[in-house]
DNA sequence: TAGTGGTCTAGACCACGCT
DNA sequence: GCGTGGTCTAGACCACTAA
C-alpha cells in the first residue's frame, strides 16, 4: 500500500482515497486480512481520520471491507449470492429451503403490510387488525444473511389447533404448515434499499442502520393476498440472485 | 416538529435524530415540502451539524428526504417502482421498453463482465478482448431511474452492418436490433448494492458514490452467454418489481 | 451575492472484543 | 487493560443554485 500524500484536487479526498484503497485491496490484500487500523491509515495518508472514514464505509458499503468494532477492519469475502428466484420458494417454510422458524405471535402489522392484506375488498376505516406473525432466519454458510416477517392473515390457516403453544418457533412452523396447504395461486416481489432496525441488525450481527435489502413478496390465494413476507437481507454480504428457467449457471464472480 | 433536547441514552443521538424525524415527517410535513436548514436543524435539537447530517443520510438512505446542494432538504415522494420482473424484458431494447439507447463503442469490459462473456469454454489467459458496449438510460415519469452497460459479444450480431455510423446511439440500437433476432434461451439476474461511479451518478443526477441498485443481467444464447447487462438504479427513489404469472396487482404502498 | 448542502479537520470520549 | 471501530463536537471552507 501507497503512502504517497493525495494532491489537491477537485475531486472529493475520500473518493480518492477509496480508489487507492481499493487498488491497493485487489493487488497488496487477501480475504480476511486485517488492514491497519483507521488512525495509522489516516496519517498514513495525511488525512483527518474522518474522511478516511468516508472511505471505508464507502467500501465496506460495496462489500469490499468488513469493519467490526473492537476487532479491526478486514478484506471481505465475496458477496454470497442467495436465491430468491420464483423457482426457489413457493410458499415460506417449503421444505428445502435455509429459513428458520424463529418464533411466532399475533399482532398488529405495519400500515403498509396492513393494506396490502386488507386488499380492496374492505376499504373500510377500521383499525388494522392483528395477523398471525411468523419471524424467520436465513442461514447461509453458518451464518445469518437475512431476517423475516411473515404476515399471515388469520383466515388463511383456519385448520391451526386453537391451542397456543409456549413456544413460539413450533406455533411458526404450524402456521407455516397450514398455510402450505393452500393452493398459491401467485407470487410478487419488490426489491429495495433500507436500513436495519435494532432487532434486525442484532440478528444479522451488524449495528443499526446497517444497509439492508427489503425483499417484500405477496402471495395470493384464494383471490387476494393472504400473506406477506417482509425479508431484509445484509447488503454488504449478499447479492440476490432471480434464476430464470433456462438460464446457464452463472461463472463465478471474483 | 418538536424542538425538545434529546436525553442522553445508551442509543446514539443520531439514531434517536433519525426516529423523531421520521415521525415529524410523517405527521407535520408533505410531499415536496422544504424542511429547515441543517444548521438550523441541528441548533434545534442541540446537536452538531455532523451528527444531524448522519440522522438525515439515513432518511436519505430509505427514500425518505432528497437532499439537493444549494437547494435544500426536502420531503421526497414514495418510491416508485420499476418493472424488472421477468416478463418485463426479453432482449434489451425491445419494443415496448422505456429505456433510450445513448451510445455505442468498441471496447474492454470489466473482468467479471468479461468473465461471464468468456464462459467455460474458453479458460484461456489471453487478454480480455473487446466488445461492444451499449449505453442505455431509464427514463420514468420523466426523471432517469437507471443507467445501463450493455456488453454484447461481436459473434452474437454477425448481421452488424459493418459501418460504423458516427451516431453512436444509431449504432447501439442496430446492436440490440441484430441481438434481438436470436432465439433467447434464458436470461439470470442478480441484485446487489453498489454505489454510482461519477458517470452513472452524473446520469442519474446524483452525486458519486450514491447508493444504487445495480442489476445484473445474463443473456443466453446459443447455448452461452451472448450479453450481459449491468444496470444501475437509484436506490433511492426506487423499487424494483419482480412481478410473477398469476400475481395480484399489489397495492399502492403509502 | 446569499444561502444551501458537501467536504474536511483535530480533537474527545464511548462501546466493544480480546487477553 | 488495551486497542479497535463508533459517536460526537465546533469549528472552517468549498461547490452549487437561485435570486
Amino acid at each position: 500500500m501507497g503512502t504517497t500524500q493525495l494532491e489537491t484536487v477537485p475531486e472529493p479526498k475520500y473518493w480518492h482515497l477509496k480508489t487507492v484503497l481499493s487498488e491497493a485491496l485487489d493487488s497488496e490484500f487477501s480475504v480476511g486480512e486485517i488492514l491497519p487500523n483507521e488512525r495509522e491509515l489516516a496519517a498514513r495518508f495525511g488525512v483527518a481520520r474522518a474522511t478516511l472514514r468516508q472511505a471505508l464505509e464507502q467500501l465496506e458499503l460495496e462489500g469490499r471491507l468488513q469493519r467490526r468494532r473492537g476487532v479491526g477492519t478486514t478484506v471481505a469475502p465475496p458477496r454470497v449470492g442467495v436465491d430468491v428466484g420464483p423457482a426457489a420458494e413457493s410458499w415460506p417454510g417449503a421444505p428445502g429451503d435455509d429459513w428458520q422458524t424463529d418464533d411466532c405471535e399475533r399482532a398488529v402489522p405495519p400500515a403498509a403490510v396492513a393494506r396490502e392484506l386488507a386488499g380492496a375488498e374492505a376499504g373500510d376505516a377500521e383499525g388494522t387488525p392483528p395477523v398471525l406473525t411468523v419471524r424467520r432466519t436465513r442461514m447461509t454458510a453458518g451464518a445469518p444473511v437475512a431476517g423475516e416477517l411473515v404476515y399471515v392473515r388469520e383466515d388463511a390457516v383456519p385448520g391451526l389447533p386453537d391451542i397456543t403453544p409456549a413456544d413460539g418457533a413450533a406455533l411458526g412452523r404450524a402456521v407455516l404448515r397450514e398455510l402450505g396447504r393452500l393452493p398459491l395461486e401467485g407470487q410478487q416481489r419488490t426489491v429495495e434499499l433500507g436500513s436495519a432496525g435494532a432487532d434486525d441488525a442484532r440478528r444479522l450481527d451488524r449495528l443499526p442502520g446497517a444497509p439492508v435489502l427489503v425483499v417484500t413478496t405477496r402471495y395470493a390465494a384464494e383471490g387476494r393476498t393472504a400473506a406477506v413476507a417482509v425479508a431484509t437481507y445484509r447488503a454488504d454480504t449478499c447479492r440476490l440472485t432471480f434464476a430464470d428457467s433456462g438460464a446457464p449457471e452463472p461463472v463465478l464472480a471474483g
